[in-house]
DNA sequence: GCAAAAGTGTTGAGCTTACACCCATGT
DNA sequence: ACATGGGTGTAAGCTCAACACTTTTGC
């Protein structure tokens, strides 16, 4: 059996919850994925996920850090967790290259600013990916939705104070359905997921109750409630 | 940034549920894994995970079928997964090695014929280990556990047809705690993941009823209920 | 008849969604 | 006052664990 030497690069899929763009429109925060345009052959003009060849010294973290700091500000990224392999042989043209995909979330308010070439996508309105980027967007997407449920990863795209409606807004947004915001509550109240800071919001313009502010308990990784579910309603 | 070529191995975790060896014991069946014993440095007479190093043309996958075809009879291994990357740079001596890890799964019955060197060990009592291939089994039993819950991949560790005590068992095993056989007979029912055969096995030499015999609906890995849950009693 | 093993019925607890109702604030 | 958004209480549904009870076999 002849081994050749192959590649190996390490790609990303960092999600964030952003307004739509629509100006005039009623915005419903959605979820955004950050894409780079290909300047040059081969796939040119389609969109690819940031990433690149793994260093030598590096282990697959350190190297998806190194690659994202291109592209945004390195402390926006609250979470990296590792996805699938992707090895098809002739996923890419050239030497034979082995892709080891990653999940990043940036929290929300944050708008770290992004080379001419890269932008934010709407997930449910992505543009044409480069070779086999779309199927990596859309397992990172499933990944995240499956640990919004038993796990706090939350917090890594919410502000670091929020109100639950903010929350909602965001969870929503993630995982692709209406969330009730009072059910919410409780459910990440009851695991201690998040807990009241005290204070509350002021009201908007247009009046209402102030809402009382929120934070994650926890701004680290963990495992709240392993048989959890978020259902979709109906 | 140096670029030097990165060596990359897959290594497999293959589970199967077995008697215990204990003779005169009441024997209750118990998770094992496939290990061989190296009988070269380094880590000479540690215990290892079937794999090695992927070649030119090969995908993931073929490599560990490839791999495994030396250890057990490929028939026999029901499901493969992919797990996680192992990519510490000093992970193993010599070349720096990337390591993809897969989940595999030997329904109960078979007993592969194999090779000197290797042996079925129980998940519970693991002998010492070589690099990093003891946290290596540890994830694959965790995915294992989650697996059992929420999709059909009991089918690679049951019989083609089976009673449910038998089933129960399988389960209580991979799970590592008692499992109600009535629980899993209804759980397992409503979500259409087994289906009776209509035939029933003979009983023991003490007598009992006669069980109903049940097959998997499906040998083909399924995702069955999202939010499924089994629990640890208590 | 009796022990052993399998299968059924029923209860109760936990968690979740859904929704009606009450509270606080701005104009 | 009233509209607007936030928060609480409560009911109903689903799923699962627990366990007593019935059924079917061998000796």
């Amino acid at each position: 059996m002849a081994h050749t030497n192959t590649e190996h690069e390490v790609l990303a899929v960092v999600f964030q919850v952003r307004q739509g763009e629509a100006p005039g429109a009623r915005r419903k925060p959605a979820l955004h994925v950050l894409l780079w345009q290909r300047a040059l052959d081969p796939e040119r003009g389609k969109w690819s996920l940031p990433g690149g060849r793994l260093g030598a010294d590096e282990d697959l973290t350190s190297s998806v850090r190194r690659q994202l700091a291109e592209k945004v500000d390195l402390r926006q990224v609250a979470h990296l967790e590792q996805l699938a392999v992707f090895s098809a042989p002739d996923r890419v043209p050239g030497p034979r290259t082995i892709a080891s995909t990653f999940l990043g979330l940036v929290p929300s308010p944050a708008t770290p600013e992004l080379p001419p070439d890269t932008r934010w996508h709407p997930v449910s309105d992505l543009p044409p990916m480069a070779f086999d980027h779309g199927p990596m967007v859309e397992h990172a997407h499933n990944r995240l939705v499956a640990k919004l449920s038993y796990t706090n990863i939350g917090f890594a795209l919410a502000p670091g104070e929020f109100a639950l409606s903010t929350l909602r807004d965001i969870y929503s947004a993630a995982l692709g359905h209406p969330v009730d915001a009072t059910n919410l509550q409780r459910v990440l109240e009851r695991r201690h997921v998040i807990t009241r800071t005290g204070t509350t919001a002021r009201s908007g313009r247009s009046g209402g109750r102030p809402a009382a502010l929120y934070r994650f308990a926890d701004s680290r990784y963990r495992v709240t409630d392993e048989f959890a579910a978020l259902r979709p309603p109906g």
